[in-house]
Order: C-alpha cells, then structure tokens, then sequence
DNA sequence: ATTCATTCTTGACAAGTGTCAAGACCAATT
DNA sequence: AATTGGTCTTGACACTTGTCAAGAATGAAT
C-alpha cells in the first residue's frame, strides 16, 4: 500500500510546487527548524505544522505517524550532516593545515547550527529510552564516528604517524567535547570557542604517534 | 510562606513515618525510580504517584509544580552519585590499584544502575532547550568534574606523574564513553563492559605523563 | 472528648495531545 | 464541461496532561 501511494503520488504534483517527494522533505525541514527550537519532547505536531505552510492535518498524509516523521526527519538530518568535514579532509595538504581547518570547521558547526545539534543530542537521549529510535541512531552515530575517523587517519598520514586509538574511542572523545561546548555555547558562558578550538587542537595530535621510520 | 510551611510542618509528623522532609525526599526517590524508567518527557505526575504510596494530588502539597519535583530529585540524585568514587581514590596505595578500581566501579555503576544515568543524560540534554534546568544540571556537571578530577590527581599522584590536560577536558573524555558504553549497554550489545573496560585502563594513564625527576 | 493544624484523597477543570474521517480544493484527463 | 483522483483543510474524537479546590482522614494538643 506505501509503494503503491509513493509511485503515484510522486507521478504528479498538483498543490504548490515539487514533487510528492521533495514535499516530504520540505515538510520535514520545517519540522526540523521547530524540533531544533523546542526540543523533541515538547514539539507537537500543531507546533510543526504552524511553523511551516500547512495545516495541522497533512502531517498524517505524508507519514503515519509522529515516530515515522521524527525518524525520516533525522535520517535526512543524517544526509545533510555526515560529509561536512570531507572537504577539509581532501583539500588539506598539510597536518597543520587539516588540523586548523578541523577545528575551524568545529566552530563554525557549533555556532552556526547549534539548535539542530542539540536536537540530535535530544534524540540520541531519548534512544535510551525509547527502542523505536535506536537502529537510526545507533546508524547516524556510526555514521559520524566515521567522519571523524576519516579526519584522524587523514591527520596521522599527514604527519606520518599513526593513530593510537581505535575509532570509537576517537570519535567518543570528540563528541564529549563538542557536546560539553555545545552546552557552554547555548548558556551563553565566555569562552567557549576558544575551549573547544584548544581542545581540539591539542588532541588530535596527541591521538597520533610518530611512526618508527626504522623499521620496513 | 515556603519556610513558615517547612518550619511548622517539619515540626510534627502525622501520617506514615518520617518527616515532612523525609517524606519530601521519599516522593522524590519514587519518582526517581519512574523518571528512569520513562525518561522525562513521558513520565507523567500521575506515573509517579501511581508508583509510589501516594495519590496523584500529594505532589502539590510537597511540591509547587512539576519543575520544582524534577529539580529536586536531580539535586537529591546529585548527592548520592557525586562522591562515588571517594573510597576508591582514598583506599588505593598504588597507580595500578586504582586503575582497576576506578574501573571496577565504573562498570558497576554502569551495570547496576543504568536507569538513573540514561535520566541523568536526558536531563542534561533537556538542560539545552529548558533555562530552568541549565543552573542545576551546570552544578551536577561541575560536581561530577570534580570527581573526576579527584581520580586523574590521585591516579598523577601514585604514579609520579602530572595530568596532560585539565579538569574539564579529562571529564568530557570520560564522561563521552561512559555514556556511549550506557547506550550500547541499554541496547543490550555485546562486549560493553570490555570495552569502557579497556578504554578506561588506556586513557587514564594516558593522560598523565612522567614527571622530570632531576628537575626541583 | 473536642479542637485543630497538618496531611492526603478525590474529583474536577481547562488546555493540549495524536489521530482520523469527511469533505473541499484543484489540476489534469476525458 | 464533466469527471477523476491526488492533495490539503477542517473539525472532531478520545485521551492525557498539570493544576487546584474542597474536603476527608489523621493524630497531637487541650
């Protein structure tokens, strides 16, 4: 029956402008701007809708449920967010270089988007609680866990070390950070920049050990 | 009017056992139980008292609104957790032994009590979109630092070394997978316990470098 | 035994929730 | 022009929520 209403609907588009599809994610992008105001849990779905170009109604026409939305809202999140720091990795040529522009790069997301962030550690939260949401989180998650790995073994080839950690713990590491600033940003608290471009900045070195040019 | 209510009542006690604030305190601790088993967005005034001895109504009696209940258990909470890992820092007479303390009981405290840590990082979360919230849970956080902070010394201390890194660095790095090993535990995947295991006995000492001898 | 303040229960209220059915709207097809 | 079927709005539903008022229950003081 989904398969069947996606192929037709998606056929035609009658009202306003873009396909079935593209007005799901517009839907959803709306949703996401009201999420990232006023958390997970106090986002109704009449909030959502008065803060995009629908009525209340139409959220049922485009998804099931409020969970269906939440989670195709987060999985699009997922999309938008997973390669922000691939062209910091592929254009770096030096590990200075990688390193600033990381931490540069870490900025710029903590300040320019921090409601969207605090939405994510919201979900990522009420994961615990509520198994509905674990398989997409626990996805997103590893999902950034590569990104950043991606940025540590770029770094260590940059410098001609090697990593010292796994993945996971590099990446849990990063992400206690940026959380912990996150929280700093959004209280308004001094100082918060300049902590976490520190804190980066003297990590990620210490995450790589010279190699042993001796051996091989 | 709040500290002539606390004054008289505290006074006598009539029903049930205890008084007016141990009372107080034995409502919080059955909320508690509920709130960590919910969360906080769906735990209702009504799931508390329907897990406690009390009617729905007694909440307003002991407490003016629901915030007021919620910051109260946290700062009640608080209390218990944050001296945790006192005995452990002040019984241990080598590095090597704490180590394995402080790993013993983090994993212990992981394993036995997940429900009350899953509440702690859902109100910390909660803390980004509510300003009610953000003064309490900055305490508890700053608190818990200080714990930390209390092991990464005394761990310095025996194995005549100096921390790497600053107080509020190292407990984001803890702090980061823990909560990331609690996810993992909740969703009942394998190998939990080996991992922060691991990771706790490899960062700690990590984060403390050899102290220059022939120096001073 | 009566009084009395404290403690607790009950029932109600208004507001807000997710959900859904009935139908209006509208563009394309016939 | 009439029809059709996807799109959207409206209004309602059953339910839950926090809050509070009215009063019952309780045990200490008189």
């Amino acid at each position: 029956m989904a398969s069947t209403q996606t192929e037709q609907k998606s056929a035609r588009s009658r009202r306003g402008t873009g396909s079935y599809d593209e007005r799901r994610i517009k839907l959803a992008e709306s949703a996401l701007r009201t999420l990232g105001q006023l958390g997970y849990a106090r986002t109704s779905l009449r909030d959502i809708a008065a803060n995009s170009e629908f009525s209340h109604g139409v959220v049922h026409y485009y998804f099931r449920d409020k969970t269906e939305l939440i989670i195709f809202c987060v999985k699009h999140y997922k999309t938008q967010c997973m390669h922000r720091y691939d062209s910091v990795v592929s254009e770096s040529t030096t590990a200075d270089g990688l390193l600033t522009g990381f931490a540069d790069k870490l900025v710029q997301t903590l300040s320019e988007e921090p409601s969207m962030h605090r939405l994510w550690y919201d979900l990522r939260s009420q994961s615990m609680f509520q198994e509905a949401l674990r398989v997409d989180v626990y996805d997103i998650d590893r999902g950034l866990e590569d990104m950043i790995w991606r940025v540590v073994t770029r770094y260590a080839e940059l410098s001609e070390s090697r990593p010292m950690i796994e993945s996971r713990a590099a990446y849990t590491m990063f992400d206690g950070i940026f959380e912990s600033a996150l929280r700093d940003f959004l209280a308004d608290r001094a100082g918060t920049v300049e902590w976490i471009r520190a804190q980066v900045t003297s990590l990620l070195p210490a995450l790589c050990t010279p190699v042993d040019s001796t051996s091989s």
